[in-house]
DNA sequence: CATAGCACTACGCTTAATATAGTATGCGCT
DNA sequence: AGCGCATACTATATTAAGCGTAGTGCTATG
């Protein structure tokens, strides 16, 4: 009970303020995703997976999935004649503009040369 | 050799802009690594080690071998007393400054909830 | 001379991502 | 009714990325 005897814990550094963001956007193939859904207003599973160019389907799934859970991407069921799914962004993963704008901006001036 | 008679090949789309950044900043570690590379003048390995909080060393080597190679980060041999070694960011690295900035400002906006 | 800190590398293991194939549904054509 | 095609995935097996733990070579410092 003595505010003296502290169970000597690692030495805690105040937390990295962009980890969480890091967690979503540092993985695969997030930021192409909403970088091409923030071009159009919704797109479709296989439309997304034609843009991105060879992203395997289950990962694609998988990343479409947590970023619903995230809630920054929508999953729309479309019932019209055919019946399909749309992806979009959400208010909140329309505000991912301005790291994709940064991004792509660094990604134009610095790295234009890997672009054929 | 006629002009009309073209492999067909798969349907190219117009490349993803983002995506020679995304290899990078999509990496695990790499936005963590640059955000605290910003904030001070240089660090050292176990520095950054203790700071981004249970990355194992063969990753965050490899992560700066990286960056180096992508000529971001910049890896000088200090040959003073002991002698070390310091990380810091090249011109290169600091103009990511905008897109951590933007990263942070929505990592703060939308995701405070898991800052502990 | 033992201990500690720094900057890593090496090893084996787990998780993530991949290629490829297959499933379920519905539509249009013949 | 049967066939092929499209959409939106899931399943399986393989490869790559990341992880925990341990250990190396070096230089101080007690």
């Amino acid at each position: 009970m003595s505010m003296s005897l502290q169970i000597d814990a690692a030495p805690t550094f105040p937390l990295c303020p962009i980890e969480p963001a890091a967690h979503i956007i540092g993985q695969k193939w997030t930021l192409q995703i909403v970088y091409f859904l923030l071009d159009s207003t919704s797109m479709r599973f296989c439309e997304l997976q034609d843009r991105l160019g060879g992203v395997n389907p289950s990962t694609l799934s998988s990343r479409l999935k947590m970023l619903e859970e995230e809630g920054i991407v929508r999953r729309t069921q479309i019932s019209a004649i055919p019946p399909h799914v749309e992806y979009s962004l959400t208010e909140k993963g329309r505000t991912l503009e301005d790291v994709i704008r940064a991004v792509t901006q660094w990604s134009n001036t610095w790295l234009c040369g890997r672009c054929s």
